[in-house]
DNA sequence: CAAATAGTGTCTCTGAGACAGTATTGG
DNA sequence: CCAATACTGTCTCAGAGACACTATTTG
């Protein structure tokens, strides 16, 4: 088999397949307190009348992360995500009916999605739990494995990156912050345990190496009673890793 | 803008774009105390007689995942790799400078590799301390940019899944396991408190859920003097996770 | 014997978690 | 007042690291 080096002596149609390539972005949010994302119902075959992960082909002009980046764009309005990284690239021989498509998986996380409407070939556009979007629905092409695979992913990086504040604005309370946690890892954590982690020492704190950092000002308390909480902004303190480790189950 | 959405009414050449896919694979093992990456050099323009990673085309019939491990047993004679993960995919526009190629890379992992020979279209094929083949070698393509993600991803996978463990033979000494962790990480353990972790408390012994577990057998003291080490097997503990964080480098 | 490697014992420090208690709001 | 949320204080326990010490080999 002389198959197993990169490139053939000559590029030519008769040497190698050729597939379209196109790049596929799970954003999530965390909006009502549950942790949504962004899908669009199709308007086309093959899967048409079912929901999917905004998408679209990659540019021979362009890279992947411009890709992704464009088609966030087009989809959110949002022009600088915080986070935007490759999850994985997906080829299955039949994952289209149609054609050989390979796609790149991209993971978003924002603190608040726009306005979500539906582009011309799309019959709607809009925020779903992602809890509902596994159970309730059933996602064109491999969509629910691409899926399943962020929320995995997205659950590794609280544990090794600033993931987490990209949920949140540039203000935020640490319950906020919390929840976050809280409903990408499906674990309900102690709030007064929650606050010494992400505060740090009294060390980190003057070395500026802190998570969090105090605004002294203060949100309104929304709901039936409660002290106000006081906004937070992000620390220096992520460069060294996250605050939290993800609870062991045992 | 009408291109955000996956897929046009019709799939027409004149639609979407096309590319080669083709799959690359970082092969590493510990030789000689030191960390190597199997690399073939090129036999054909560009990049002749430049060091380049073994890869090759993706086929329409099979899925990346096989096309990687095809790949691997065509280079390495290897048939069931104990880790075999995609890395991440790569399509700069110019990262070939004939024609669009999008490349998927993948990281394995082995104890040995056995007779690394030359395909027809290569004029050599070795291994390489990564540390050599980053420094010394211009690698073919935007091979020295996957090279390194793949260290990078190496190093997060210690800490995360039982990579170590696919370094190293059914019976190992665990100064053999140390130093896989010494060598991807770039720092030194203390014996004493190694073995401590990898055997873990005594309770998690008697659950039988510990990371390393006694054979009985002992290696012989190859080296000039030193006590024969036991030889241990792999025990249950992975499946909670390694047993080893990566030291704060505070 | 010394040198080298394998392995045990033990101490300290730090961070995670449990949980009681205080502060401040709405109803 | 009570309920709810936002914090602070304090205790305990387990793991990480430093390091002294023992065990067994080669030369």
């Amino acid at each position: 088999m002389n198959t197993r080096h990169q490139n053939p002596p000559e590029y030519d149609a008769t040497d190698y397949p050729t597939f379209a390539v196109t790049v596929d972005i799970v954003i999530l949010t965390i909006l009502d307190g549950r942790l949504q994302v962004v899908l669009v119902k199709r308007d086309e075959n093959p899967y048409r009348s079912m929901w999917a992960l905004p998408g679209g082909f990659k540019r021979p002009d362009e890279t992947l992360d411009e890709a992704a980046k464009r088609e966030l764009l087009e989809e959110t309005g949002v022009f600088a995500p915080s986070h935007l990284t490759q999850l994985k690239a997906y080829g299955d021989p039949d994952r289209d009916p149609r054609t050989n498509v390979v796609t790149v998986a991209y993971l978003a996380a924002l603190p608040e999605v726009g306005l979500v409407e539906a582009g011309s070939d799309a019959a709607d556009a809009r925020l779903w739990p992602v809890h509902d979007a596994l159970n309730d629905l059933e996602l064109a092409f491999d969509h629910a494995q691409i899926l399943n695979d962020a929320l995995s992913r997205a659950a590794e990086q609280l544990e090794q990156t600033s993931l987490a504040t990209s949920f949140l604005r540039p203000k935020f309370t640490l319950s906020e912050m919390q929840s976050v946690y809280e409903e990408i890892w499906g674990v309900v954590l102690d709030p007064a345990n929650f606050q010494r982690s992400v505060k740090g020492t009294a060390r980190a704190a003057l070395n500026g190496a802190s998570h969090v950092v105090g605004t002294g000002d203060y949100a309104f308390s929304t709901t039936r009673g409660g002290r106000p909480p006081e906004l937070y902004r992000v620390g220096q303190g992520w460069a060294d890793g996250p605050p939290l480790r993800r609870p062991r189950n045992t």
